[in-house]
DNA sequence: TCGAACCCTCACATTGATGTGAAGGTCAAG
DNA sequence: CTTGACCTTCACATCAATGTGAGGGTTCGA
């Protein structure tokens, strides 16, 4: 497929699928005419990389551990050595400490979101916890 | 504690200090000499703060999941506005993607370090061997 | 043959998070 | 009083990710 199918199913600026070419995360073929030419399998591709460009990591970390992703397990050797076990140790640590973050700051968002909207809509939300400091106002129904 | 201590004790650049300062993160005092005084808690704060700036959220966003945090559950109304509800839900599940995407994929790492620590020394400096891919046959769990 | 809708490269602009440094005020110790 | 280690504000620089558009080629259908 070319550029704008890509762009379209992903979701994806044409602008940023050539950036991350530029930047080695995904290798298109060419056309005898010069058009990219973009493998079915760079959609699902794309879309991990822009998870991870969410998630905070940098192109230069992506493209180090996209390798590692690929479906059948297939161990380069040459990408082995004791520089990249090192980062990915590195990486594989750093993503737990994000996840951790996360999931804690993701928790609290949610326990006071069900605080609210308990408060607000007792139909959809289960029993919170007996209010022990925060005041109801006189609000509008919805 | 001033400026110096906090970033000592958090490993933050003063200069980072003082633009969560701008962007409304965090709020220190003054002293009569002009000189920023920080609360002990903001150790705390400014250490999640970068958890969060790491993890891709920007500083608009962490600026309005701060309030929920605080440890006493304290629901301020004011903040409360529908739009602030959609918000913090939007970012909620925001939240959520990021962490399933940094899951996967740090465990796919994690599962490609497995392999790889597994075939080498674990412990030892594994060596730089050149050479082709190998496919690893079915290993077990660790 | 023309126009619309693609594609190309190149290049400059912007945004958010940072680095860096200048010019100067405060304060404790020598 | 001076020096050094703090602090202040201001401002410009950098870097990665992204926006935007100019200038131009290709393909296809009316």
């Amino acid at each position: 497929m070319r550029i704008g199918e890509l762009s379209e199913r992903t979701g994806t600026p044409r602008r940023l699928l050539r950036y991350y070419e530029e930047q080695g995360l995904i290798v298109p073929d060419r056309c005898r005419n010069g058009y990219r030419a973009y493998d079915e399998r760079l959609v699902d591709r794309v879309m991990q990389i822009r998870g991870l460009l969410e998630a905070g990591l940098p192109t230069r970390i992506i493209k180090q551990i996209l390798p590692c992703l690929d479906k059948p397990r297939v161990i380069h050797f040459s990408d082995a050595t004791p520089e990249m076990i090192a980062t990915l140790t590195r990486e594989r640590d750093r993503m737990t400490e994000r996840i951790q973050c996360l999931t804690r700051n993701r928790d609290a968002v949610a326990e006071y979101l069900d605080a609210v909207v308990g408060n607000l809509r007792p139909d959809a939300a289960p029993e919170a916890s007996p209010g022990p400091s925060y005041e109801v106002p006189a609000n509008s129904a919805t």
